[in-house]
DNA sequence: TCTTAATAGTTTAACTTTCAACTATCTTGA
DNA sequence: TCAAGATAGTTGAAAGTTAAACTATTAAGA
């Protein structure tokens, strides 16, 4: 007897049971939230988590600069995308970019001084919203669970994306 | 004796360890690409996740109709950005606007036929998705640790939320 | 060497999201 | 009953993102 309503987790054969359906939807609901918290802690230091990464990585980077492209797949954003951000850190006064004598069609994103300070002023803050929103509310168990599941999920993804793509 | 150059990870004093690091970078990480390829596999269906959690909601609420205040509570998008967004589902077609009688300034969104077809013929491949890319590289352990960490992150996350809200 | 393909990075336009302002209606309490 | 405030939802402008086209340069092979 077919059932009065046809719900969304009803059409399909091969279903999330109940116990795969709540795995995922409490890292997703979660992971909204969270990535929401940590990004509107930052917006003090008109900074998105975007834009943090690539200050950081820049940052740590020796003579802390780096190629665009690199820099562009380190933050995992297109190169589109940090073209267009490195813009408006530019206007800021945060990075600069300069011509590459080694390859003339590339160029360096480099840190300012006024970049260092900006990000000097913004990590211990940042830290601390990684520790109050997520985790300090870890275990010891939690936190190595976390590291092996989700560095799977990566490995995983990666070859998946590997195979797609050639 | 100073250290010769202050990297970002260097600057806090209530710093990370190296293991809270590690699952931090590791959720962080695989979330990233996770979160895009879930993207990406629907977008075959002219749909992002975003859009598809809306008209999932719908497609499953009580005569496939909803508040846009609900909806947009729901499905944790602001009340502007589901008002543009439906604006666009509704030039594709997939749903409508109606009056609302008993509060004369609220609205109904309600999924039109065409709608549930989209709904119907996304949701398989979505479910596939999440299934490809996260639960079918999980233990059962890892599925109930991962509901019982991430049900933890929103309880606390929620109860910030209300303590700076106020 | 030449010519073709690949790579580095930017730009444009279309689209999406955010933020604040706004209209309209409802609720509350004096 | 009526003024003041809260709520529902939309709008317009600004900012952010994406996708594709584009320039310039380098690499690779006949």
């Amino acid at each position: 007897m077919a059932p009065k309503t046809l719900k969304t987790r009803d059409l399909n054969p091969k279903d999330l049971n109940p116990r795969e359906m709540k795995a995922w939807r409490s890292y997703i609901i979660a992971s909204r939230r969270l990535l929401d918290a940590l990004d509107s802690d930052l917006s003090c230091h008109d900074l998105s988590m975007a834009d943090y990464e690539v200050l950081s990585l820049l940052n740590d980077a020796p003579e802390r600069r780096m190629r665009m492209t690199e820099l562009a797949d380190l933050a995992m954003v297109s190169k589109s995308r940090l073209s267009h951000r490195m813009k408006v850190l530019e206007k800021l006064g945060w990075v600069k970019r300069m011509a590459c004598s080694q390859d003339k069609r590339g160029s360096w994103a480099v840190m300012t001084d006024k970049g260092i300070k900006a990000v000097i002023k913004a990590a211990p803050d940042h830290v601390n919203s990684v520790r109050n929103r997520l985790i300090d509310h870890l275990t010891v168990k939690d936190q190595e669970d976390i590291s092996k599941i989700f560095d799977r999920i990566t490995t995983k993804l990666r070859s998946q994306f590997r195979a797609e793509d050639s």
